[in-house]
DNA sequence: TTTATATTGATAAAATTTTATCATTTAAAC
DNA sequence: GTTTAAATGATAAAATTTTATCAATATAAA
């Protein structure tokens, strides 16, 4: 079953990477930087750089390099990440109050909106400067909200009926850190989010060396 | 310049979610799994499963797929997971005590032992049951643990001086969720972990859809 | 003005990853 | 015992991603 693909898939994945160091690199007073200056940066190949960045439709200079401001502009354009995303978080639970915690997000176009939680004890508290309302509430306030993005970081069993909620409220995009499958309509978008794969990596390439 | 590359990234980054579906069926009852099942499960190819899994050395057999069990056990065994690895984590911010909370790492050869912070408030005290210690005592804990293994959730900018601490102290691999590029030497093995590439994928869906 | 040089972007090649095909094997059915 | 069917694993093909080569171009230097 051949689940929708994106194009470029790897290239994607690292132009927030890019954007990191080009903002670095403009906030030190850079005009132009070239692909090579990025490549050295992230210890990779400079080709890739290149062929990276050509995805957004950025066009550098020979001699020069890459006009930090456009660049900035292109791959955040890009990414859609010229406007701010509002999003809502589902499960403010450790990993939860994290990710609202989490600064670097508003640098990446992603702003918390709202958040939503079974417990008690939470509801009505403010996490972060975030507002935490009662799940059973979801359907009435994303629509309210107008909200197309979901942060979920419920516990993995509740993860699927929490979707069909979500679905049913409008939201167009998961961003799933729980471990389940999650079944959507063909209109919705969904990333996996898996913390054990990166450790996994490590653990091979520790046992390489 | 050709960073060291790991054979069958791809395939090493899905072996986690195997793992967490084998053992659900193997908590149901089940003694042998097809790839079918578990392409199904994931919604991904059957074919990919197998090419996926043979890279553990595990063998299935014909007409009843793989022992449970034994998949389980070539899994872990090929990740190094079949002994839990000890772990440190440097900064106990939002992140940091996510990550300290994280249940699942326990399913996946992980304890984290000790942290550490440089806050005075929260030297001494224990989040989920680890002990918060003072970063400046690392170059004497750490070899003292004999842990080899950090997990660094610090600000981007202590990033590499308390990566060359850690260095010194004997640590061999480090999970990196700064935005920063450690240097390091030869014999550490360093992994990236970017929750806004994970973001990035979720916006192109969204936009392709 | 001319020449030299740094850098891109296009094209091509190589490597890797994914997907397809199919013979082989084991279990089950007859 | 023989046949049938389900599933693997090996091999091959296709697709994607990474890396290499090189002509074109704009800048700087002579």
């Amino acid at each position: 079953m051949p689940r929708e693909k994106i194009a470029a898939a790897p290239s994607v994945r690292r132009l927030p990477g890019y954007l990191n160091i080009v903002r670095a690199f403009q906030e030190e007073g850079g005009r132009y930087i070239s692909s090579a200056a990025i490549a050295k940066e992230l210890n990779v190949d400079a080709i890739q750089v290149r062929k990276d960045l050509a995805i957004t439709g950025i066009f550098g200079r020979p001699q020069k390099g890459y006009p930090v401001d456009s660049l900035l502009a292109a791959i955040e354009r890009f990414l859609g990440w010229d406007t701010m995303q509002e999003a809502v978080l589902i499960g403010v639970g450790n990993l939860g109050s994290a990710l609202l915690g989490y600064r670097e997000f508003n640098l990446h176009g992603l702003v918390i909106s709202a958040a939503f939680d079974n417990d008690r004890r939470k509801i009505g508290a403010a996490i972060q400067g975030v507002k935490i309302m009662n799940t059973r509430t979801m359907d009435i306030q994303i629509p309210r909200l107008g909200i197309k993005i979901a942060i979920l970081t419920v516990p993995s069993d509740q993860a699927q009926q929490t979707t069909d909620v979500l679905v049913n409220a409008g939201i167009e995009g998961i961003w799933n850190f729980t471990g389940a499958k999650l079944p959507v309509p063909g209109h919705v978008a969904v990333q996996n989010e898996d913390l054990s794969s990166g450790f996994a990596m490590l653990c091979i390439k520790m046992r390489n060396k």
